[in-house]
DNA sequence: CGGCGTTTTGACAGGCTTCAAGGGCCGTGG
DNA sequence: CCACGGCCCTTGAAGCCTGTCAAAACGCCG
């Protein structure tokens, strides 16, 4: 695992792509020059398989620099429950980083490219940087507000609401990271990923997806999503349209 | 809201009952020191009451001294799912205080007794003490993990399982906080409670409450629980018995 | 063209929800 | 002292939503 490359053609910070997102903000020059000897590598992993595991330590963090990633748990019969999708700006790996282990596992939905951070230095980022330490715990936060949005769901929400109120929310958060063309957001998940995302069987899955197919709010065709109707999905999902909140990065 | 008594009756740090927990970690002089002004006041909630609101802002944050209270949140048409409950030694109000409004409210579940902290002076602490910013990042974290075990249970579990697993959590994070006396813990909520957390109906919380209880693994009555095979439990859960985890204060 | 992963459909079974009603416990008030 | 109401627990019956099983259609790629 692990094909990092030699340091050299790594993205360097100050031109990272995703600093230009409206949704993140502004570092100041002693902030990006901490960061740029924080970041150590890239780490290009390919579709499909899993960087990070339950029950492993890990000795890095890392942000997503482009590609879609999940967050997942497995039972020991296979079952399998996606617990969030992880898109460019988003941090993985901290409660590894933090915990003793990783509590779940993280595997990369599209050809994934990772900024990597050293656990070791981490504390010395808290020391000498308490904004960037403040952004840490507001992503941590911001995470856990997610999970909680996706348990009320899986709790709650019929099984059409549900998966309207999960594709409005992949919808607007895609978008928040630059990721929709023309209103259109090409989805990287198979139907099988939704359904372990929304705790529900692929069958029934695909029987729901129709049937929020054709109250026209959505169009979703081969890869492609696009949101026809905003607000009846949201309407549909039981919710208000989620406002986008500006976030800070790293 | 809020009868904070004024200054004085309150609990000193210094002498706090939770210290003892052998699942907390020391403070250092300094660190305690700071923690003590960091904490201005004592409030007290009687049971039922929801003391922070889901959409409005909170210019504090909490730790529970004692006393039981749970994260939930509400659809429109009064369908509730409980997130989490927060036990002593909990820290609830953080989202609160890092975006622009809580998106959960927080009940209290018995008589709780909470110490409050100023929002204004969290990016103080974060500037002098990483430590503690540390600790604070820790525990986001770990409530994080807590909510991705629930979110599993909810999506994967079957309604026997996800009891099992509930129960078995519970039961042990009660333990932790010094709560359990031979063996048996009073949980103070009811069924219905119970069924939100769950995901489920009452009526078949009740028949699974009842099936569990005939393997013999839990003894149920009234407000006592006790936990007869531990191992028995986590195997209907379909998990490991949870390692306890050393864990920050404050 | 053949093979494989994904999507789609139909039929059936069952777990869970809903509806309904009764019982136990306890505090209040006549 | 007893009746009453409120809250919680318990149980039964009926029905729907969702899971499971099975198989076919589709699309992509070698």
């Amino acid at each position: 695992m692990g094909n990092g490359r030699p340091n050299g053609h790594i993205v360097s910070c100050d031109q990272c792509p995703l600093r230009a997102l409206s949704c993140l903000r502004e570092f100041s020059p002693d902030e990006l020059a901490f960061v740029k000897t924080f970041k150590i590598d890239e780490l290009h992993v390919e579709a499909g398989t899993s960087f990070l595991r339950e029950g492993a330590r890990s000795d890095h963090l890392y942000t997503v620099l482009s590609g879609w990633a999940f967050r997942y748990k497995m039972l020991d019969d296979g079952r399998r429950q996606i617990l969030n999708f992880a898109l460019p700006a988003d941090m993985v790996g901290l409660q590894g980083s933090l915990m003793h282990e990783m509590q779940h596992s993280v595997e990369a939905l599209t050809s994934l490219t990772l900024c990597v951070f050293p656990r070791s230095r981490l504390y010395d980022l808290y020391s000498r940087f308490p904004s960037l330490a403040y952004d840490i715990t507001w992503i941590a936060a911001r995470e856990e507000q997610l999970i909680d949005g996706n348990l009320v769901s899986l709790g709650r929400r019929s099984a059409l609401e549900r998966t309207a109120y999960l594709l409005l929310h992949l919808y607007v958060r895609a978008r928040e990271a630059g990721l929709a063309k023309d209103g259109v957001v090409v989805f990287p998940f198979t139907q099988q990923h939704l359904a372990d995302a929304l705790g529900m069987s692929l069958v029934h899955t695909n029987k729901t997806l129709k049937r929020l197919q054709a109250t026209n709010a959505i169009h979703w065709q081969g890869r492609a999503f696009k949101l026809r109707d905003k607000n009846l999905l949201a309407t549909i999902a039981g919710e208000d349209v989620p406002a986008p909140q500006g976030r800070p990065f790293i």
